[in-house]
DNA sequence: AGCGTAGATATAGAGGAGTATACCGGCGTG
DNA sequence: CACGCCGGTATACTCCTCTATATCTACGCT
């Protein structure tokens, strides 16, 4: 049994160990398509509600009020009761979530240059599948 | 009906415009925490499918193929199939894919560094909640 | 009183993604 | 031969997300 070859792999392995225990849980809470727009369309001002509805086309209420929901339970928002007429609730980025204004940015910046690279590789796969 | 207070709300509406319509597709292709681990472990050199699975600690076998799959398919990592003896399948980065790293690292380290506030905030909600 | 607005909640159903498990096929070794 | 390894598929079940829709409270305007 070649016990050279094996090790090898193994040194491989160490070498780029990912940290998947720390991150995973992370990723999962943030690594969605609604918390990367959510999170970009706060970053410049709070927002209320009905006016995060209106810029993010599309969203349904429940999945709007969802997102917000864990985007506080982790931190991110904070969400804050105004004593105007007809209430009031504005959503605005906390220190925690500014911090991902850098990495959240790139994405954004990325889905919309390479988004018809994107479409294009999509469509060419299943061609080749049919 | 006072006009200007609406219009003013509009304007506000139109100057952070957010291109939804062209981002939440892509978003939803690549924003999701297996996208961006394995693309972390494919950036510095190609992998095998149990290299794979052996350093995301975790994840299925199936999650694993289903993710590899949609990868291949929005054309960010490629699949070659190597004469070698088991047959062995070689996962790499695409150049698109490798237009990703950039972001995708950013989020990892933001994981990493930032995993432990976001675990503290969320004990905090659910206390506060209970 | 009746209507509109702002925020929230509830429900039911569709769909995607994950887990667990078992199986196939080719090839090697004991 | 019987077994394990490698890549992959198939199945069934669960969980989460999203959609659509309806209902609720509180306030203001006409």
């Amino acid at each position: 049994m070649p016990d050279d070859a094996d090790k090898a792999d193994d040194i491989d392995i160490d070498t780029s160990l990912i940290n998947v225990h720390q991150t995973r849980p992370v990723l999962e809470q943030i690594a969605n398509k609604w918390s990367v727009l959510i999170l970009t369309v706060l970053c410049p001002k709070p927002a209320r509600f009905n006016q995060l509805m209106r810029r993010l086309d599309g969203i349904t209420h429940k999945a709007l009020a969802d997102a917000l929901k864990r985007l506080e339970r982790n931190g991110l928002v904070q969400r804050q009761v105004l004593p105007t007429t007809p209430i009031g609730v504005e959503y605005s980025i906390t220190p925690l979530g500014l911090s991902l204004k850098t990495p959240f940015e790139a994405l954004y910046d990325w889905a919309l240059t390479h988004g018809p690279t994107l479409k294009n590789a999509q469509i060419a796969y299943d061609e080749s599948k049919a």
